[in-house]
RNA sequence: UACCCCGUGGUGUAACGGUAACACAACAGGUUUUGGUCCUGUCGUUCAUGGUUCGAAUCCAUGCGGGGUAACCA
């Protein structure tokens, strides 16, 4: 506390974590200055996840927490799985994140410099090229327990290897033919260090080199000499990298670099219900199960801002998970409750009839015969638009004769504890007045189809003179001025917590590929029409998010709205101890 | 069967050798013009066994359990 760089405290009452205890010490250590530059690296090869979004937050996090930098680079170097779909994919969702990069990079921008640096290794012998086989390559690589053997062209002589290294830049070689190898140990018990290869011929056609390359490097060998070219100092990475790491110390001892970044490893983020591998979302996509990378029950950041999450719940989430070298599986309530405590406080309390019933009040006045012809009286009611929030104001909504509730607030027969609408219950409308049930009729299936209601005028706006009690309040539209829409109810896009643990019925050996396909929840999606929103919601934007009182928090889907019928798009659902309760009743029977 | 990493309540994290903390979940209450929010309470002898120490979740050893690693993917 006595060092006056400890200026960091105010905010930040952030608790720490082993990575920033690393970096806090090589930054008292005096280590590379106290600078702290670190980055942040994906594959242009599919959309970002909420995965990703915990290695963003990490990142970002530890530069601006350390007055230091964070790095945008794209590690793009297999031609044959990228895309420019991608990287402008990444760069929306990162920004959208709220992370705007201290330097844009491609790791195919240093390609002639990691080149270079491959002839220096041959030049030093730590080199060679190989002829064998991928096959053969493989078998003599060993197996986890049994040591592997020399190639039989690791004895060429540096020259040797210099021409041939040419020739295979040269592209006087078939794809695959020849490999480039760092000359290490084939016994090594890290299988990473038994002469892994740094360059395979590949002819492909590359998102930014155009196809001026037909060798491309491979991730061991471009990932820590990128690191090093930006002066990164801190290179974060998930667990399955721990063991490249005495490769990729090796290569920046092997090169004499000056600049040596430290790898630190850290425990990728696991959520249950859903399934966040790049592989299995792309096959999401691609077969079709949902409707696109954005699709609103997709845990990519552009599902889940399209679902309704705001960033500020994303970084609020990545902060209370933590991070930790344990492997693990955070609960998508986290996740939930995230965007529940964030929206809470600021989203714009409004009231939506999903499910209409309609409800006639018996004694409403007769209005004055008007413009409109009928001439329904009708008032103006002042609603609070966030109780949470008192700057958020107060608003009018319209009330008269014909209302919609929903369906669920009224029954005919009824429990005890079922507070809202049944026969004689007197219940209260929210900002309007308290109503007692006098009757119902029912259509031809015996579904209740009109509520008829009787209501006290000494209640307006909600309270009673004699302080009488209700328990019940229930939400709810004008008939004559409500706003007709679709919304749009999503449920985990997987039945098990677990999709992707292999389901043992017996059977022995690994699970058929694709197997998390089989926990797909076929009842994903649930589109309502014929909603009933008040008229404020008129002036709704695009992506702005609402609470529907006593349902959860909307947002308009800008897609899939069509005039005159918008679609509000669930985040989320309000906590349902109601539902609870019934559950409960229903079960231990 | 090799090497590396990890093991704290249902879940995710903290405690940096000095009497186990926070969040979420669950359960029980309270407040409430959203069965929301908010508030209160309950829920762990830190994988096991030994060792070092006045004192161990923390250090050491062994065992057990989990994860990773045999792409010319990243």
């Amino acid at each position: 506390m006595q060092n006056p760089g400890d200026t960091d405290a105010a905010p930040a009452e952030r608790r720490s974590d082993f990575v920033r205890e690393r970096v806090q010490a090589d930054r008292s250590a005096g280590k590379h200055g106290g600078r702290v530059l670190t980055r942040f690296p994906p594959e242009p090869n599919g959309y970002l996840h909420i995965g990703h979004a915990k290695s963003i937050c990490l990142n970002f996090g530890l530069a601006a927490e350390f007055g230091g930098r964070c790095n945008l680079r794209f590690d793009d170097t297999n031609p044959s799985t990228e895309d420019d779909e991608y990287v402008r994919s990444i760069q929306d969702d990162v920004r959208w994140l709220g992370f705007e990069p201290d330097g844009l990079f491609f790791a195919s921008d240093y390609f002639e410099q990691l080149h270079a640096w491959a002839v220096r290794l041959i030049e030093k012998g730590l080199a060679y090229v190989c002829d064998l086989p991928g096959e053969e390559l493989r078998e003599y690589r060993g197996t986890l327990t049994a040591p592997g053997r020399d190639s039989p062209y690791r004895a060429r002589s540096a020259a040797e290897n210099l021409a041939l290294f040419a020739r295979m830049r040269a592209g006087e070689f078939p794809d695959g033919a020849r490999t480039l190898r760092a000359k290490i140990d084939m016994a090594s018990p890290n299988m990473n260090l038994r002469d892994p290869v740094l360059y395979r011929i590949l002819r492909a056609e590359h998102h930014r080199t155009g196809s001026r390359w037909c060798i491309y490097p491979t991730y061991d060998w471009a990932h820590g000499q990128s690191d090093a070219l930006e002066g990164i100092t801190h290179s974060i990475c998930t667990l399955e990298f721990e063991n490249h790491r005495p490769l990729y110390e090796w290569f920046l001892a092997a090169l004499e670099l000056e600049h040596r970044p430290q790898q630190i490893e850290f425990a990728r983020l696991n959520l249950t219900y859903a399934v966040l591998s790049k592989r299995k979302l792309l096959r999401l996509v691609k077969e079709g199960h949902v409707t696109g990378w954005d699709d609103p029950r997709m845990p990519t950041l552009s599902g889940l801002r399209r679902r309704g999450y705001t960033p500020e719940a994303l970084r609020l989430f990545c902060e209370r998970i933590g991070v930790a070298k344990f492997n693990s599986t955070v609960d998508m309530v986290q996740l939930e409750n995230a965007l529940r405590d964030d929206l809470n406080k600021r989203a714009p309390r409004v009231m939506a009839v999903l499910q209409p019933l309609k409800v006639v009040i018996e004694n409403w006045p007769e209005g004055a015969a008007g413009a409109h012809g009928a001439g329904e009286h009708v008032e103006w009611l002042e609603a609070v638009n966030n109780p949470e929030d008192p700057s958020a104001g107060t608003r009018t909504v319209p009330f008269g004769r014909e209302l919609w509730i929903e369906r669920e607030d009224f029954r005919a027969e009824a429990p005890k504890n079922f507070w809202r609408l049944k026969p004689g219950q007197e219940v209260r409308l929210r900002y309007a007045y308290y109503v007692t049930c006098t009757g119902f009729e029912t259509d031809a299936s015996g579904a209740p189809s009109l509520v008829r209601v009787r209501y006290d005028p000494a209640t307006r706006g909600g309270d009673s003179p004699d302080k009488r009690k209700v328990k019940g309040t229930l939400h709810w539209v004008s008939a004559a001025h409500a706003l007709e829409a679709e919304a749009r109810l999503c449920e985990h896009l997987f039945r098990e917590a677990h999709p992707e643990a292999s389901q043992g019925g017996g059977h022995e050996g690994a699970p058929a590929a694709g197997d998390f396909l089989a926990h797909l929840n076929p009842d994903s999606v649930r589109t309502l029409s014929g909603c009933k929103l008040e008229p404020s919601m008129a002036a709704a934007r695009p992506e702005q998010r609402f609470q529907f009182e006593r349902h959860g928090y909307f947002c308009l889907d800008a897609r899939d709205s069509r005039p005159g019928r918008p679609l509000f798009q669930r985040a989320v659902a309000l906590r349902d101890s109601w539902a609870k309760i019934e559950q409960k009743e229903r079960a231990p029977g």
